[in-house]
Order: C-alpha cells, then structure tokens, then sequence
DNA sequence: CTCCGCCTACCAA
DNA sequence: TTGGTAGGCGGAG
C-alpha cells in the first residue's frame, strides 16, 4: 500500500493552496481550486506534530515567495518515486535565486546533460511542489513564457511577485 | 518500441 | 518577424 497522505490547506492572498504529506516531507502543492474553497478544516486533531512544523515552514515560505522574498526555510522534500533526472532538475530549481530566471538550456546544462533540453521542461512540468520548487524561474531560451502546468496566469504572477525585489 | 512534450536551432517566406 | 521542422532526450504505456 501507498504513504497515507496528510492534506492541509495553506491560505494566501491568491486562494488556498493544499498541501500534501508523507511520514517523510511535503509531497505535493496545489494551487488553489475553485469550487474548493475552505470547506476543508478536517483532521487536523490527528496530524502529528511533525508534520505540522513542516506545514508551518510551508506556509511561510509560500507567503514569501508570493509577496517577493526568498523562501529561506523548506519543509524536508519527499520525492519518492521520482526518477533521478527528474530529481536532479528539480534541485538545480531550488538553485534559482528569488527574481532569477534560467532557461531550459542552461537548467539542462547545469546537471550535466546539455542536450537534454525538452526533457527538462517535461521534468519541470511533472514537479509535484510548484512555488517552491520553482519550476516558473525557467523561461524558453528566446527570454519567451514557456509553458506551464499549472497555466500560465500562475506562471506571469509568480514571475512578477519574484521581480518584486 | 512508440508517442508525446513547459525546447531549440535553423531555414524559408 | 512568423512559421514549419528535424534533432534529441526522458517518461509513460
């Protein structure tokens, strides 16, 4: 059988984003859904301390980097399951500085594989923890948008609040 | 093995 | 500039 996994909301100016734990770290973060707007105060009596501290560095750092700081303190990352190249472009992410961008070239570049391009921006499209690992610092080597997961509204905003320095 | 994608560099209009 | 294209690579089925 699988983790069980511990849901807890995080609420920001941009709506409720919704975290999500493993025994070992933040697995996943949503961005905020309509239609699933605060109606989920649930559990909350049985989550373990330890995964409430993380919550709370999760819920700071997600507030700073919308409000245009550094994240400074991450939760422990759990990536299990994820294939070591997936894993090695998400922590070169971590890497990019708060109003610094890459592209899909030099993130390829950076963990070795330079040629490796368009299955960066499939790793950076299968990121589980968006804003934090921050997959919207990775534009197109033209200086374009890119594309993103998560739609590109989110990507523009996260971009901007980063500029916000 | 095949197909697809948050890419790129290149060439033709 | 815009548009089509082929190469290259990891992930999913």
């Amino acid at each position: 059988m699988k983790t069980p996994l511990v849901e807890l909301p995080v609420q920001t100016a941009e709506g409720e984003f919704l975290a999500r734990y493993s025994e070992n770290g933040l697995v996943e973060l949503d961005f905020p859904k309509a239609g699933r707007a605060s109606s989920r105060a649930e559990k909350k009596k049985l989550v373990p301390a330890k995964i409430l501290g993380w919550h709370a560095l999760t819920s700071t750092a997600l507030k700073n980097i919308l409000a245009g700081r550094a994240a400074k303190k991450l939760p422990p990352l759990d990536w299990a399951g994820k294939t070591e190249f997936q894993k090695s472009v998400w922590r070169a992410l971590l890497k990019i500085p708060a109003g610094g961008t890459k592209s899909y070239g030099e993130v390829a570049a950076a963990i070795g594989r330079p040629k490796a391009v368009r299955a960066v921006g499939g790793a950076c499209g299968a990121n589980p923890i968006p804003v934090l690992v921050p997959c919207h610092r990775v534009l197109a080597a033209n200086g374009k948008i890119g594309g993103f997961s998560g739609g590109l509204d989110w990507k523009r905003r996260l971009l901007a609040s980063d500029d916000t320095l």
